[in-house]
DNA sequence: TTAGCCACTTAACAATATTTAACAGCCATT
DNA sequence: AATGGCTGTTAAATATTGTTAAGTGGCTAA
């Protein structure tokens, strides 16, 4: 996945430079402008993830542009920063389908927060999974499809089968800690949890007679961990 | 279009009267729970478009509800509401995916404004949700016709059943919680009703048949996956 | 009105999945 | 070697899901 695209739109010298400046060392693409008649021509040229957009800006404010952009691209998030105790500016901005707007000052980490949360939120939708297989041995786990294919044949998995098997097959020769497979799979380390896995360590085991070279090994106290040998 | 509907768990009585009593005044549709506990119980039952959760809680926090509000209905909107300076808390609160929070004391008026954000947000992704076809392997689901295209002809089908393939086809590869389909399309989770979708399932696995590609995976106490291969 | 159809629910039973119990073996430590 | 705490395995007990059929109530066409 590649860098989010960010619009900053800010007058103030001194913060803007700050917003370029950071947000560009926390990893995102940030195009800086001046005022709002740049920022409309940057939106122009360019594809944005969101839109930071200060309110109080000389030539064109933050609501106008903003209000512009959504006009072309609704879905675009936006967060505005704006004075304390604006409140008719609030009311408007929000009016519009505005996404989030922050009153200055506000601390760098909140802001940063808002813009993760933002993006996650919005690039959640169109994220496509692939389909996702694991291999070691003669064994091909299907994980998403919850089955096995080894040597002898293919094999049904169960859920609890099929996240065991994944998260040992996910770290082939790596110790996997028992508590941690726990937590994982069954929620909580619980004595009954912990006979419950051991009854499935059982039955995975059982399933992967079909390749000698494939082995879940015990650490005593610790854990395990699927090794391949060849 | 009717009320939105807003869960608020709130254990200090007063603000809890208060939120409930503005809220309600203000159009919504509000349930208030004192703690977290009832808070869940309220929310399995029942289908919500938002949440308004204060973090320090007796029985249950706010945060842990979040979470495992999520895990059920991964859209559903929160507001956390959480005492100043609370950094820790609104760090851990917005990587959960939070949508908002807000730091006590706040006006009434612009929880109003956050809340008026949230779901024309929500409600404008609702929207762009509702397509008219959905591909999955050979099939096509017509759901405003309410018939499916399979390789083999088509199939008329019941609104219950519509209402089904369509919420697992607009996630294929994804688990759908069956908690949250029951309340999506039934109203409530209650055992019956369950009973009920399973029949349903029971029923679409037989049309779906038509495809060996597509598939309806059960997670064990999770809930279901459209899986399409090739 | 009323017989019949339809969608949906409830019941009943079958099949699976998971947990709990029971017992046997192993491991490290004394 | 003996002890107590872990792990391996199997089987029984529960819980959840799959499937089919019977029940229910609303709606429509005769």
């Amino acid at each position: 996945m590649s860098k989010a695209k960010l619009l900053v739109v800010e007058d103030d010298p001194n913060l803007g430079d700050i917003l370029h400046e950071y947000l560009t060392m926390k990893g995102y693409d940030t195009t800086l402008c001046r005022d709002g008649e740049e920022g409309w021509s940057k939106f122009k040229k360019d594809k944005f993830d969101l839109a930071i957009l200060d309110v109080m800006m000389p030539k064109k404010d933050g609501f106008t542009l903003g209000k512009e952009i959504k006009k072309v691209q609704e879905d675009l998030p936006v967060i505005y920063l704006t004075a304390k105790n604006l409140k008719e500016d609030i009311i408007e901005g929000l009016k519009i389908g505005a996404d989030d707007y922050m009153t200055k000052p506000f601390s760098m980490e909140e802001l940063l927060l808002r813009i993760g949360a933002i993006l996650r939120r919005t690039q959640k939708s169109d994220e496509i999974q692939a389909l996702k297989v694991y291999n070691f041995g003669d064994f091909e786990l299907h994980y998403d499809e919850q089955y096995i294919k080894g040597p002898n044949g293919d094999h049904k998995l169960t859920s609890k089968e099929n996240e065991l098997l994944r998260l040992l097959a996910s770290e082939i020769n790596k110790l996997v800690n028992r508590s941690h497979a726990l937590k994982q799979i069954w929620g909580d380390d619980s004595y009954f949890n912990a006979r419950s896995m051991d009854v499935y360590l059982s039955k995975i085991r059982k399933i992967l007679k079909d390749d000698p070279k494939v082995q879940i090994i015990t650490v005593h106290g610790e854990g395990f961990k699927m090794v391949v040998t060849g």
